[in-house]
DNA sequence: TATGTTAATGAAAAGGTATTCAAAATTATG
DNA sequence: CATAATTTTGAATACCTTTTCATTAACATA
């Protein structure tokens, strides 16, 4: 028996059950007065005749949806995305959102996306890892749907944010390199345009200036492979560095093999290096990378929970939040006396 | 100047721009008949009001939505699965298909977000990495929304399907390893109920039976963590194996960190590893991991066609296909002579 | 039993679009 | 210029719900 398309509507069901349409609709939405004798009779035809309300009619008349946009970018090489993406996708599914889900490159243009997103009438929008020009956010603000971003703001606009504390957080891998008495630091940049590299480099920086210490500097995608090559670059030439901080973790990662298994130099003995993100690879005992933890679990959930609160609340001022990071010590980068694998170090600010 | 919501109908801009709403309406479907003069009076009214036809109503009225559900599981454990869940994304989006998301967990029923999807009218549904019960898929299609999956497939189920062949690529190690001269392979499952770990071992044992060669057998739950631990079981004993084929990557390479820093083994001299997936830390230096390479990219597109194929023709039979994988020969195993890295070999079935 | 309260029900309207059909406007043809 | 053929247009309808409102049924109180 082959049912041509869902065609079964609540007045069929109604029909069976012998009741009205709206009996129907009260039974199915735990809400109205129904009698239970009723109820029973509408569910039982509704079950025998495979009736599922339909969500599109539904948001016409009430007009909600319970459907939000996520706009992610930088999943396919960044772990840490990956488990952005995860955790975010079942803590809507958990709150009972659905997620239409927009994966694009971190540079790509948001623009050509929000009309779909608007047309399909998400309540709400979560922007990770990628860009959204400030007319834009606006725009949506404007019409009544909420932003929320992690990891990435506009200055001055009117959207929620949730980052990590990149700023303080290269302070702090500063102060540890110089602490254990490194001599010649380099930082190795992510893609430019981003606040996350911008910030940690700018903390990084800020001390290591304090202090009258030069840093070498190289960039890179962002990638496993650019990173790789932009520390053979900065290791093999006279004066090489004697600790890197990249910008992420998987950079550091490529860092390692360059060095370890590209030079031949023993890590941390002749070059520390250290990351960011603590993604689950920083940990396998090949790298043991010492590294500053994002607080992913509480940027999802204050993000989630926030976007929601502004779509039942939209006269709410958006939240805008920097949540620290901590310092997870692992094997790595060479440590000042007293401090050894195993630890972590929570910021205080 | 704020907003309410996004109220603004198509009615309004009908009558600011003066013509009636269907043009407007027809000025926006790309098809209808309209004079060059009224569509231009109606998009720069629309442009004007912030107009954007609203899905929800069209749906109704067009019975279509452009949307699929995509259940995808295991993205933030295997990287492999990360990888199709970026590519199906953005096949979709160049499609103009709208994704609903749903990240399970493996063993998670399917049966409670089915209703969701098709709450929401999805016009199909594509699974990955997770099980539908052949009852439900049976139910999706009989309601005429076609199910397509990879990497997984229920017997008999009238849905259409796109593998590895895991089978195969079990049958190629086996031999690869024992050409090499091998005497004592083990196998590392994954967890036991998933028809990709079954088909791989089933292959792989084939040939050693063939060969009278026994094999040890441990499992895990597709997890470093797991691999690494069942390895050290594996290979802290007084008859260790002298190669190991994992049911994938991340657990090869659990495997190898297990061989190589947890007890000191030399890789590939004292033994051999082999993985399955071919993921991008499978080509780091500090792995380089021989491992079977899925088609990834075919998968996908296979899929995502067969899938919109379906939608537009729901009278066609579904199909189903294995697509052969190729071996990658990189250094974490011995290899017979002629074989080295560098190396992709194909399969001929 | 009569009356007042509360709970349950059904009819009808609304939500925003696409589409059908008949009318109107435009263009082409003789 | 008249008529036929064609292209545009607008009014009305349908899509499937939820929700309001008035009505009816059920129940409790006096």
């Amino acid at each position: 028996m082959k049912h041509s398309r869902n065609s079964v509507t609540s007045i069929e069901v109604a029909k069976l059950a012998g009741v009205s349409q709206s009996s129907v609709s009260r039974a199915f939405s735990h809400e109205g007065p129904v009698s239970v004798k009723t109820r029973r009779k509408v569910l039982d035809a509704a079950r025998k005749l495979g009736y599922q309300p339909n969500a599109m009619a539904r948001s016409l008349i009430t007009r909600r949806t319970s459907m939000v946009g996520m706009v992610i970018a930088n999943v396919h090489n960044n772990p840490f995305y990956t488990e952005v993406l995860d955790l975010l996708s079942r803590k809507f599914q958990k709150l009972g959102q659905k997620v239409m889900l927009f994966i694009v490159n971190r540079d790509q243009n948001l623009d050509d996306i929000l009309p779909q997103l608007l047309e399909y009438q998400v309540e709400g929008i979560l922007v990770t890892a990628a860009t959204l020009s400030s007319t834009m956010a606006e725009e949506c603000e404007r019409w009544g749907r909420p932003v929320a971003m992690i990891n990435r703001y506009v200055p001055g606009v009117h959207a929620s944010w949730f980052c990590c504390a990149n700023y303080e957080g290269g302070k702090m891998v500063a102060k540890l390199l110089l602490d254990a008495n490194h001599q010649r630091p380099a930082f190795l940049a992510g893609s430019e345009d981003t606040t996350t590299s911008i910030d940690r480099e700018r903390g990084f920086m800020e001390i290591l200036n304090q202090e009258n210490v030069e840093a070498l500097r190289e960039i890179g995608e962002y990638t496993y492979q650019d990173a790789y090559d932009a520390a053979i670059r900065l290791l093999d030439r006279k004066d090489p560095p004697d600790a890197i901080f990249c910008a992420n973790d998987i950079m550091a990662l490529g860092v390692m093999d360059a060095a370890k298994n590209g030079l031949g130099l023993k890590i941390p003995e002749e070059v520390s290096i250290i990351g960011f993100d603590d993604i689950p690879m920083s940990s396998w005992s090949s790298y043991s990378l010492t590294t500053v933890r994002q607080p992913i679990q509480r940027m999802v959930d204050a993000s989630v929970e926030e976007l929601l609160n502004r779509i039942e609340n939209p006269e709410r001022e958006p939240l805008q939040e920097v949540i620290p990071g901590e310092l997870v010590i692992r094997g790595s980068a060479r440590m000042p006396g007293g401090l050894s694998s195993g630890w972590v170090i929570s910021q205080d600010r």
